[in-house]
DNA sequence: ACGCTTGGATAGTCCCGCTATCCCAGGAAG
DNA sequence: CTTCCTGGGATAGCGGGACTATCCAAGCGT
């Protein structure tokens, strides 16, 4: 297909997908001759989880070329290349090492880690921009007033260990390593909007509940 | 204290302080004569907090301003207040009506939130903004491939169900309405990160072993 | 009295995600 | 062959958002 049948069929306009290309976020379709491209089903899987990730998901193109590239990269096993997608998502503040807050949040992360027996996560924490961003929304909790501690996250832990081993299990149910890699990071770009919804709902409905239409 | 003293407390440059008070994120202070305010603890108490929503959170100034204005606003009783600042938060895209794929995540979502009874959600389904971001999500996931249905969400449904009910009894610690309206929104906007950061490690550490460090 | 600080107002900056314009090279119609 | 039209690449511009830098006038301290 041409790039106008491929804007038509993913409702994202030319000029759009043009500076999708340039950023390189999709690859380029194969060229015919010099003045014709010709783009298959694979370039309107790839642009639909572009939007995706944009657009639903709120991630910054440059991250997005990021991610997609470690997404690509058939030479990294299949953990690795999971990881690295992940690692290259979240792109929240760094933590202030100087604030005595940062400093017990990361004690109670780490304490967590520790009872939830996350091995992998433990060794990889120093280094691991999830783990960091962990560190800022707790520390930030605890400016807040929040208690928080490792037993209080413990549950919540579980839970979303719990959401992830569903999700892994979906991720089999595929073939091919980059399709695999492709849901995941779906999953976790995607599916966090869902859980944040729920949330909110469920947040609403049990307000109500409790206090009832004031 | 003053201007100059709140930017030392709060780590906020005095230039950023001046913004937020010409945008409405903070009350002015108390006007000493006519070249000195007065800030008190109750100012410090909010810079932190819209500097979380912001920083922490992502959440846009405007959007900031907005939850803020419910949130003190005490004309309202507390569900209302706390629906109303929850309401303000989300900034989505629109479902788009035409797409088959919206119509489908809809059902699917009335769907869940029947079989997890939840009431008021349903009533207010129509005119939530959680509601409609939700749908726009759950449609991002089936364009993309994913199986979703109600009875695979459920589980995650009564888990965050589960998230709401904690939080609202450590609300029911605090007594001052704002206070524990405040906090609510603290606790939607900076508990969010903490879930999905867990749920990335969690996902990582998973699949680390499955498969190993391939 | 005089410099220094404080707070208010205004304009400017930087980044980001597009979007509009221009240009040239085919291919199709006459 | 010529002419016109369309597809695709390059470049520059736009609009919004979050700050940030500069200026100014009014006190306050010594």
């Amino acid at each position: 297909m041409r790039l106008a049948e491929l804007s038509e069929r993913s409702g994202v306009s030319i000029a759009t997908i043009k500076y999708y290309l340039r950023e390189g976020l999709l690859s380029p379709g194969r060229r015919v001759n010099a003045t014709t491209a010709e783009y298959d089903e694979e370039h309107l899987r790839r642009l639909r989880l572009v939007r995706a990730l944009i657009q639903v998901g709120g991630v910054p193109v440059a991250t997005a070329r990021e991610v997609l590239g470690h997404v690509d990269d058939d030479s990294l096993g299949r953990t690795i290349r999971l990881g690295a997608a992940l690692w290259a998502l979240p792109q929240g503040p760094e933590p202030d090492e100087g604030d005595p807050a940062v400093a017990a949040a990361r004690t109670e992360v780490d304490r967590l880690l520790e009872s939830l027996g996350w091995e992998t996560a433990r060794e990889l924490a120093p280094l691991s921009p999830v783990y960091r961003s962990l560190v800022v929304a707790v520390a930030s909790l605890h400016r807040l007033g929040h208690r928080w501690d490792a037993e209080l996250m413990a549950p919540y832990g579980e839970l979303m260990h719990q959401v992830a081993r569903r999700q892994l299990d979906f991720m089999e149910t595929h073939d091919s390593p980059t399709e695999q890699v492709e849901l995941a990071v779906a999953s976790a770009v995607l599916f966090e909007p869902v859980l944040r919804a729920l949330h909110r709902l469920a947040q609403e409905e049990e307000a109500a509940r409790r206090y009832g239409i004031e």
